[in-house]
RNA sequence: CGGAGUGUAGCUUAAUGGUAGAGCGCUAGGCUCAUAACCUAGUCUGUGCGGGUUCAACUCCCGCCACUCCCA
């Protein structure tokens, strides 16, 4: 939960998908983390406060440079080429970061030195001698009773691992073991969910041990400052790159510079298979630079397909371009964030998709639109109806749910329930189709109930723009159709800065904002049905 | 081997020990403002398996099965 307490004075709102290894094209999972990360900073923006979005590419290894030699180029060359494609998914999901952070960067290896030698000075840097079977894929030294018998990784059983009795400089964690469990326990919050936050505490109350953060024979990576027979380790410069990412594009890469505005982040929105480096080797990391902390770290559920784990080796994984160019960005942003609750397991099914996304935006929201929009031209003279807030009685159902909605929807989307957001907001456009049944307009129009008509459509219209408004953080395109048809001309939620001022969240987050008289447009469907596949 | 978690209708999911609800899907009826939509009803007769505690168990206890995660 992002309390109050985890938000910086000035209202900054800092946060950071993992940087993606680009040993491969983006997959599903990374498309599900970075939708997440939007939502939640889309919805800071359209609150008005200044706000942060990182991303980027984890770009050093031994691995990359072997897939990028396996595929016979030069490794800065792959890692162009595969971040190129992130860049591009991202355009396709309709995903506003501000940073795109490459660890390959120049200014990147500035802020890494700097970084470093803060940790060198602290004593935490030692020399020390690591021998152990190590899995490439995997970037990390292995026990021997972990591998399968022929010393292969068990999450890698094509590949085998290899023998390593090297010098690796090693970053003193066993220093920081108290200091960690101070910060578990005063800071409940730091982990979420509770699931992930226990993991944590077991892995860590076992006792921490020092961690290698270099690698002899691989060029493909960072020296060590003072010892550049050694590369640093890639994790201990990925992670850094959340820092290199906060500099302003003109400013000298220094880490006064880049600590001065967004720091420290307010949260880390990751998979849960990254949960340690982020929870453990991270903050103690920024404790032995002096730094303060980040504020909380979300790891969220996997992706399932038809219930099945995706791989390569079983053919079933979700192309998140296809699916995209398939059925849209804001189709695919909603079927995971309101479907899928963030931070458990969820599964995807092409099936279950198209039926969600039919039933909830093209019939339950789109044509509540589009049949009340009707209605209001043809009963009202295409004008939102002219009447008082206080013709609609303290009893009526729909004021009354709009009334509270705002802040529910608020306090979910605060604790990243983007799930039980989007429910709530349906569970309001529900009722608006069924009061107008009830209420039948149009046999009141026949009886020449004018008064009456102009009540009932202007509350199911305001439930409209108040779903549309509240969903924006989620389905952009389609509130932006939805406000424009209400006669807010000039709306664009793909352009928050605008909308945070021209649309502030305090007022139209708030039963009521809806302008009688407003000169509405023509109905037009705001979301297409979706076929399902053959 | 150990530790943690999950298992509810065809699918996704609710339920302080107290009538197992909802949504999607499917079927029928209604309505006519609407994107074959919406509303109502029905269907779906489901708590992984076996014991136990209890007036009462999805819920608590024991065992088993299946799946997931953690074990540097």
């Amino acid at each position: 939960m992002i309390s109050s307490a985890a938000r910086s004075q000035t209202n900054t709102f800092t946060v950071t998908t993992p940087l993606y290894y680009v040993n491969d094209v983006p997959h599903m999972g990374s498309a599900y983390t970075t939708i997440a990360a939007d939502v939640i900073a889309r919805f800071n923006r359209l609150q008005g406060n200044p706000t942060l979005s990182i991303t980027g590419t984890d770009e050093h290894g031994q691995k990359i440079q072997r897939t990028a030699e396996a595929n016979g180029r030069p490794p800065q060359q792959h890692c162009d080429e595969i971040a190129e494609k992130f860049v591009a998914l991202w355009q396709l999901l309709n995903i506003q970061y501000d940073r795109f952070s490459r660890t390959t960067a120049p200014r990147h290896e500035s802020i890494v030195k700097e970084f470093f030698q803060r940790v060198w000075n602290k004593g935490d840097i030692y020399l020390g001698q690591q021998q152990g079977f190590y899995c490439v894929a995997c970037e990390e030294f292995k026990e021997e009773r972990d591998l399968l018998d022929n010393h292969h990784c068990p999450l890698h059983p094509n590949l085998e691992a290899e023998w390593r009795d090297e010098q690796n400089y090693f970053f003193r964690l066993s220093k920081y073991q108290t200091d960690l469990e101070t910060l578990y326990r005063e800071q409940p919050d730091f982990i979420q969910p509770a699931i992930r936050r226990n993991e944590v505490l077991s892995f860590v109350e076992r006792g921490l041990q020092d961690f290698s953060i270099s690698r002899v024979n691989l060029d493909w990576g960072f020296p060590v400052p003072p010892d550049p027979k050694h590369t640093l380790y890639v994790w201990f410069d990925a992670l850094l790159g959340y820092v290199t990412a906060l500099l302003e594009p003109e400013d000298e890469p220094t880490l006064d510079n880049a600590l001065k505005r967004w720091w420290p982040i307010n949260l880390h929105l990751i998979g849960k298979d990254i949960l340690r480096f982020h929870a453990v080797y991270w903050p103690a990391m920024l404790m032995s630079a002096d730094l303060p902390l980040s504020h909380q770290v979300f790891g969220h559920g996997f992706l399932t397909k038809d219930g099945q784990k995706m791989s390569k080796s079983l053919g079933n994984v979700i192309d998140p371009v296809a699916l995209t160019q398939t059925y849209g960005s804001d189709a695919v942003r909603y079927y995971f964030i309101k479907e899928i609750e963030l931070g458990r397991d969820g599964d995807f099914s092409e099936t279950r998709f198209v039926n969600i996304l039919n039933a909830d935006l093209a019939n339950d929201l789109g044509n509540l639109l589009n049949r009340t929009l009707g209605m209001t031209r043809k009963y009202c003279d295409r004008q939102i109806p002219s009447i008082q807030l206080s013709d609609i009685p303290d009893n009526n159902l729909l004021r009354q749910k709009g009334m509270a909605l705002g802040s529910e929807v608020s306090v979910a989307y605060s604790k990243l329930a983007f799930s039980q957001a989007s429910q709530m907001i349906l569970d309001i456009v529900s009722a608006a189709n069924k009061y107008l049944d009830s209420e039948a307009p149009w046999t009141r129009y026949k009886n020449g109930e004018q008064n009456a008509v102009n009540v009932i459509l202007y509350a199911v219209l305001e439930v409209v723009r108040l779903a549309g408004y509240l969903l924006a953080p989620i389905v952009p395109t389609l509130s932006t159709k939805i406000y424009q048809q209400l006669g807010f001309e000039t709306a664009d939620f793909n352009a928050l800065d605008r909308v945070s001022q021209q649309f502030s969240y305090s007022v139209h987050v708030q039963w009521g904002a809806l302008p009688p008289g407003q000169v509405i447009q023509s109905p037009q469907p705001i979301f297409q049905k979706l076929e399902q596949p053959e």
